[in-house]
DNA sequence: GGTTGGTGATGCATTTTTTGCATCATGCGC
DNA sequence: GCGCATGATGCAAAAAATGCATCACCAACC
């Protein structure tokens, strides 16, 4: 889009926060780059940076512009979207913000599925954690988040909820295997692998710990599903996760996926200990959706409907 | 603006349906123009405007395409009005679409008070009927509608209302000059000049004669206030308005205005032969309306609620 | 049926704009 | 004070937009 690269040219600079290294990553001078924006904030009638000794930062006035200029190209995109839409072919592209729960079995299948009936889409998938996401929607880097934590800024819409208890995933073999839920009390002393502090899943265990008074032992920190399981293999530790990390999603798949590694069994955390977390699939306040992240929105909605049809809300 | 002057180009050739035309409209040639809309038609994907033998018209992508552009014209307005406000000169523009009506002495004295407070905001303002007024609402070439009809689309927002009953004005010496109120079996008969057909007045009074078999000596049909009330200097007759064509609607003024002609009267007419009707201030659904405009709308309707308390909703 | 007057599209020379190089002025950290 | 980064600017080259002349097309009209 020739009458956008201007504006695309400042949304660089503002993320960079240096006039040469936006150019180099433009592949252009920065004399031209410079004199790019030096025209646009002349037309705008004020300056859009601030110029430092260690490159420009925004002012006010930028970024306000800059968030006009981002919706512009949101905008642009949903415009393209549905003018593509009425050749026939549906053709877009969706940029999703997930945590790494739903990004691990949910949204690989989810994503197949919709490009199997609509194979021009193409999908951009961030692995980040809530806030983050959230930044993601306002800076309209993403059309859908899919959130397992409270939802803290007002411009997040959330178009639908999923109730998740907490699961405990250790070895076959591990002394509480057998039960059919684990008590936080049973943890006390025992050896378990926590995901990052950021994660949802932590901060209801950490609640949880304090509550109950519990001190397991806690011998490690990750932020990789596919690490701790692994790890699980060589030492008898438990780790947690919330059952959309395991199942697919889809309906008539049993109540743990078939290719669940079966070493490991998951065993849901009493519900009077730790309280179900809530999974959030939103998107950006106000904004209309370009056609193709709208109906994959739809879908992975009414898919959850089916196969959760009881957690599912709004 | 350089940046937007293509998409510029677009709107301008869209209204004007054809390029040469547009090309003269905008100081260029014709080829110029062309290859512009060309080039952007490759860089979309699709062509925009379908060729006629005599012109141009848009196809259905065209229209999507232009309502985008016409979005992203608005919200750089407001956005320009956003930056211009933080420097403190509160300057901006605001469009209006108005009836007749509030355009007559509601309108001029709240936009001098306006401009009393902000000097650097200028004002535009288009009389047009209901339907129009809509229109141009969706299309943003208002911000702002005054309508006395009933609102037809759903994309319009309704931000306040006024009731209003409508009045006969006839001369002082007039034989129904001395009653309170007017029914409209006391003009059966009677001489009365109509406003148009489109007006909301009009609308009203229609089916009030209707309603009551009434039917007046209709001598002429006009859509200007000013003429209707030199034209009672010549011929006894009566013509109808709304109070806010008469009051300025600035609060502590009578109950006529004092420099209304005062060679006339102005009788309500019965509430119950004819059903009050209702101004609405309105703006587009949705949109964030610049500064300037948002400040305007929130002035006048502050203004209505001091003078009309009573008939002012919402 | 040819003519006229309108439309948009296109090749080529010209003008305008943008870009890149070299250079300057400035501020921070060492 | 020196080195090293930053953004700004003068000037020539490259690229893009423009204007002119012309073509192809269609409808209305004589």
């Amino acid at each position: 889009m020739r009458f956008m690269t201007s504006l695309r040219f400042i949304d660089v600079v503002a993320r960079e926060g240096s006039i040469r290294k936006a150019a180099d990553k433009l592949a252009i001078t920065s004399t031209a780059l410079n004199r790019r924006i030096l025209q646009i904030e002349e037309e705008i009638g004020q300056p859009l940076f601030e110029r430092l000794p260690g490159g420009v930062r925004l002012n006010t006035a930028g970024e306000i512009f800059l968030q006009h200029i981002r919706s512009q190209f949101a905008d642009l995109a949903r415009v393209q979207s549905q003018i593509a839409d009425l050749s026939g072919i549906r053709r877009g592209h969706v940029r999703i913000a997930s945590g790494a729960d739903a990004l691990r079995r949910f949204l690989p299948e989810a994503i197949a599925t919709y490009r199997g009936a609509h194979p021009a889409v193409s999908f951009d998938l961030a692995r980040c954690y809530g806030e983050e996401a959230e930044a993601r929607l306002f800076s309209l880097d993403a059309d859908i988040a899919l959130i397992f934590a409270p939802i803290r800024a007002a411009h997040v819409h959330v178009a639908a909820t999923l109730r998740q208890q907490i699961h405990c995933v250790m070895p076959a073999g591990h002394r509480l295997a057998g039960k059919d839920t684990i008590r936080i009390r049973d943890l006390s002393g025992e050896r378990v692998v926590l995901p990052t502090a950021q994660s949802g899943v932590r901060q209801l265990l950490d609640t949880a710990f304090l509550r109950r008074s519990v001190e397991p032992d806690v011998i490690l920190e990750s932020d990789s599903f596919e690490f701790m399981q692994n790890f699980l293999h060589f030492e008898p530790a438990m780790f947690f996760q919330i059952p959309i990390a395991i199942d697919a999603g889809r309906a008539g798949s049993g109540a743990d996926a078939t290719d669940f590694d079966e070493r490991l069994v998951s065993r849901p955390v009493d519900m009077a200990d730790v309280a179900a977390g809530t999974l959030h699939i939103c998107h950006l306040k106000g904004r209309v959706l370009p056609v193709a992240a709208a109906k994959f929105l739809d879908d992975i909605i009414t898919g959850l409907r089916g196969r959760y049809s009881d957690e599912v809300d709004q």
